[in-house]
DNA sequence: GTGAAAGCGCTAACAC
DNA sequence: GTGTTAGCGCTTTCAC
C-alpha cells in the first residue's frame, strides 16, 4: 500500500530525508530550501515550485529539533497543569471535562499551524514548582505556555515564565498582575444570570454549591450569585452556601446537606454541571420531584448536562474556543514575552433553559 | 519568592545554563558534565558530585532538542489516535474516558522517567495517513509510540514505524502480524464472565449493544457472549445484538429498540460503562424498574458506574495500567524497533458485581 | 577515568 | 533572489 522500503526480517532503518538531501535533488542551496519551508517571501515562484517538488518526492520534513536549536522558534506549545488535581480528576473522569475540552481547542488549533501541544504537570508545592518548571522550559523551550488554575495565578510561576521571556495565556484567572494574557469568561454575569432565572420563576430560598476553592471563576461565581440576591431583596444566609470542588461527589453531598436543613432551599444553583448531576440523584434519593420539588441548575452545559433525568439548565462555558483563542494568539506571537498589560477577554455566554428548572413549589 | 533576575518593565531574557556553564563551574570538561547527566557508569563519585553541584547551582536542564539532534534519544513518547474519533468523544465528554486513561497511565509514566508524552491526532484516510505518520515521525522523532484502535491496525501506520524504526506498542489490537508489542486485557474471557453472571441470575434472553466497529475489543467481546450463551445452549439470534459506538447515545438508542421487542430481553449487556448509563435512561424511560423488571451490565469499571442510579454492575478495564506498561516498555528500549514476534500480554480481569443486575423477573 | 574534535539538521547574519 | 558560513547544545568517536 505504502512505498516504505525495508520488509520486517533484514531489517534496514529509513534514513530521513533532511534539508540537504533536498537541496541537492533541486540544484538549490539549503538556505533556499529553508526559506520555501518558512514562507519566507523573497523566493521566485518557480524556484519555491522546484523546492516543493524535490521536498514531496523525499517526503522531507524539518526536524523541530534541528529548528528548535538553530532557530527561536520550537513549535511547541505547552499547556501548565496542576499535577495532583489533573491525576485525581483523570482518575474519576466525572470532573475531566475542563482539562479536556483545553485539550480539544488548542490542540485543533496547533495542529491547524503545525504546532504540537503537550501537557506538563507541575506540582503545586512551592518547594518543587520553581525547579519544575525551570526544567521543563529548559528541556523544551516552547513557544508559548498555556495555564489554567491554579497555576495560573502563581507568582513564582509566572515570574519564571517571564524571566524565560517564554509567552504565556492563563485561562480563567481572576487575579490582575502577573502579566500575559488574560483569557476568561464572565462568571460572575453568568452566575447572576443563572441566580435571575430562578429568581424569575418564583424561588426565594436559593442554595448555591461552590466549586474548587483554588479557581477564581469559584469567587466570581459566588459574587454572581449574591449580585443577584441583594438585587432582589433575597437574603444569602452562610448555611445557604455549601463547598464543593466541581466533582459529582461534591454535588451530590453538597445537595444532601441542603435538602436536610429544616427550611430547604426550593432551587439549587451548582457551580458545575457534574455537581449538579450529583444533586440529582441526592434529591432523588430524598424522594424529591425535579423540577416540581426542587429546581437544580449547574454550570459548562457539558455534554453530560444535555443526557440527565431531567436535562439539566445551565450556562455555556466556552473552554474550547477560549483554549484556542489562546493558543492561537501564543502561535501569532500576538502575545509578547514580558508584556506588562494585561488584556481582558470577556467572552458572551449562554444561557440554557432546561427541564431539571421549574416554577417555585409554593406557587404552583 | 524565587530569585529570578528581571523585574517586569525593565526586562532581560535569562539565558538558561548551558552544559559549557556547567563544565566551568565545575572546572572539567563538557563531556564529563555529559556523562554524569547520563548516568554513565565510568565516573569518579567526587567528580559526579562536583558535576551535580554546578548542575544545581545553575538550574541547569538539559536541552531536548540538543541532545535529539546529537544523539539517538528525544526524550518523546507519542500516542497516535485517530483524529476524528477523538475529537468527538473530546466534544461529547461521555466517552472521553478511554483517551483518558490512556493519557494517565502514560504521561505518569512518562514523567517519572523525565520522558515526554505527547497525543498525536491522525486522518483515518489512506490518502493521507502515510504523509501525516511520515512527517510527525520526521518532525518528533519519538523514541517511541503507543498506538490505539483504530489506528493500531493500520498496515500503513505500521509498516511507517517498522521502517523509521520506531518501537511501537499496540494497545487493544485484536489483530496480529504487524510488529511491535500487542498489550490488551482479555476481553472475549471479561464479555463471557459478564454473561455467565446474567445466566446465573436466571436470565434466558440477553441483549447485547456493540461497541464501535473498529475497535478489536468489540468482536472480542462480542465473542465472549456468544462464547457463554452457547455454552448454556441459549440462543443468540441476530436482534439481540444490536450496533453502538460506546457512547451514551448509542447505548440508549440500543437499549430503546431492545426494550421495544414484542420479545424483550429481561437483561441487556452493553459493551461499555457509558453504553449501559444510556439503557438505564431508556429503561426508565419506559417505566421499566432496574434491577426488578430488566438487568443491565457494562463494561470497563469507569469512574461513573459507581454513581448511576443503581450502580453498575461491570467488568474492570486496566486501561490506564496497560498504558503505564506500555510507556515503561517503549522508554526502557525493552520493545525492540522492528521487532517481528509479537507478544500478547493478557491482563486478569474483575467482574464488579453491582446494583443494576438481579434475577430474571420469572423466577423472582 | 577524562578530554578534544567532529557533526547532528537546521536558522541567522551577512555576503553576493 | 540566492548562497556561504558559523553556530545552536548536545552526543559521538577516538585519543589520552
Amino acid at each position: 500500500m505504502v512505498d516504505v522500503d525495508g520488509n520486517f526480517g533484514e531489517f534496514k532503518r529509513m534514513a530521513t530525508a533532511t534539508i540537504y538531501d533536498v537541496a541537492r535533488r533541486a540544484g538549490l542551496s539549503i538556505k533556499t530550501v529553508s526559506r520555501v519551508m518558512n514562507r519566507e517571501p523573497s523566493v521566485r515562484p518557480a524556484t519555491r515550485e522546484r523546492v516543493l517538488e524535490a521536498a514531496d518526492a523525499l517526503g522531507y520534513q524539518p526536524s523541530i529539533s534541528a529548528r528548535s536549536l538553530a532557530g527561536s522558534r520550537s513549535f511547541i506549545i505547552l499547556a501548565f497543569v496542576d499535577a495532583a488535581l489533573t491525576i485525581e480528576h483523570w482518575r474519576g473522569a466525572r470532573a475531566a471535562d475542563y482539562l479536556t475540552r483545553v485539550q480539544l481547542g488548542a490542540t485543533l488549533e496547533c495542529r491547524k499551524a503545525g504546532y504540537h501541544f503537550m501537557i506538563e504537570l507541575i506540582d503545586r508545592e512551592p518547594a518543587s514548582i520553581g525547579r519544575e518548571v525551570r526544567n521543563i522550559l529548559g528541556a523544551l523551550s516552547p513557544d508559548g505556555v498555556l495555564l489554567t488554575p491554579p497555576s495560573c495565578d502563581d507568582p513564582t510561576v509566572l515570574a519564571l515564565l517571564a524571566a524565560a521571556s517564554v509567552p504565556f495565556v492563563r485561562l480563567g484567572s481572576e487575579a490582575a498582575g502577573g502579566g500575559g494574557l488574560r483569557l476568561r469568561m464572565d462568571d460572575r454575569g453568568a452566575a447572576a444570570a443563572i441566580t435571575e432565572h430562578l429568581i424569575g420563576l418564583g424561588h426565594k430560598r436559593i442554595g448555591l454549591i461552590l466549586g474548587e476553592a483554588h479557581y477564581g471563576s469559584t469567587q466570581a461565581r459566588h459574587d454572581g450569585y449574591r449580585d443577584s440576591m441583594r438585587r432582589h431583596g433575597l437574603a444569602t444566609p452562610d448555611d445557604l452556601v455549601r463547598p464543593g470542588d466541581f466533582t459529582f461527589q461534591s454535588g451530590y453531598q453538597g445537595a444532601v446537606s441542603l435538602l436536610a436543613m429544616n427550611d430547604p432551599p426550593t432551587a439549587i444553583f451548582a457551580g458545575s454541571d457534574d455537581m449538579a448531576l450529583g444533586c440529582l440523584v441526592a434529591a432523588d434519593e430524598a424522594g424529591l420531584n425535579v423540577p416540581s420539588d426542587v429546581s437544580i441548575a449547574g454550570f459548562d452545559a457539558s455534554a453530560g448536562s444535555r443526557f440527565s433525568h431531567p436535562a439539566l439548565t445551565t450556562v455555556g462555558h466556552p473552554l474550547d474556543e477560549l483554549s484556542a483563542l489562546g493558543a492561537r494568539a501564543l502561535i501569532s506571537g500576538e502575545v509578547k514575552p514580558g508584556e506588562e498589560r494585561e488584556i481582558y477577554a470577556p467572552y458572551p455566554f449562554e444561557l440554557i433553559a432546561r427541564r431539571s428548572t421549574g416554577p417555585a413549589p409554593s406557587i404552583r
